[in-house]
DNA sequence: CTGAATGCAAAGCCTTTGCATACGG
DNA sequence: CCGTATGCAAAGGCTTTGCATTCAG
């Protein structure tokens, strides 16, 4: 994996987001500072360094994929109606993740656990409107 | 809610499945009963019902979403190489759910808490062909 | 009757990809 | 130098939507 100014500037503003910010923030963002940059390069970046463990790829949600600068899997909070993700406050104990999975595993590789609560953030729950 | 053949069919073709099936193989299934079905009108009726809670959409692993006949909340097991959603044998209790939740609600309307665990199916982790 | 639901097809949205060019090691 | 990475634009895949028509209550 070469280093590129695409890739550098990419991870870090990533790296500045606690709020798992989906390619299109990104790329609007890294067009700050490479204003040539393309959306393609974006997302093949973004994919590169998922696979590669560096950062993580957040999937839940619908069609429109987040990305997440701390690789290990952690609980989230997702807003159903602003669409914001979360982190929560607290880790997936190694307990919780082999408590029963040996009952079910059965020739299955189970890798992760991924937990996900919803609801409504802070704000759409303060704001009743609509 | 109108009470037509077309929801009526899809309904009991969702209902009849264990594996979470996607709007595309529920439309090709309910075909065989209604040949001039639109796929329109499945995504429709599937958006409707899930709103509904009569059945429930399942957002995780990509961009195509996937339906469930059981709309409470239950854990999953996604296999990242096929894609195959299956359900696991235990309940997701109460004392998970509410567990440290007060924690961090803090103004937030927590609703569901999604259970997924990841990793290679038994098919999949089977075949280390690829 | 009347409005909700349908069929059809087009449009939308996000993401991926082909290809020639640029550049890191 | 060589092959990976980039920019650009087009294509792709799934889902949503507009509109005239049909049908349930």
């Amino acid at each position: 994996m070469r280093k590129t100014k695409q890739r550098e500037v990419i991870l870090k503003v990533l790296g500045e987001h606690r709020d798992h910010p989906s390619a299109d923030i990104i790329y609007e963002e890294v067009r700050k500072f490479l204003p040539r940059i393309s959306l393609g390069t974006v997302y093949r970046n973004l994919e590169i360094m998922s696979e590669a463990g560096t950062i993580m790829k957040l999937e839940t949600g619908g069609s429109i994929k987040r990305f997440d600068p701390f690789p290990d899997p952690h609980p989230h909070f997702r807003c159903i109606k602003c669409g914001a993700i979360e982190d929560l406050p607290f880790k997936i104990d190694d307990s919780l993740f082999t408590g029963n999975t040996e009952e079910w595993a059965h020739g299955r590789a189970v890798q992760n656990l991924n937990i996900e609560y919803t609801g409504l953030c802070i704000k759409c729950n303060g704001n009743s409107t609509s």
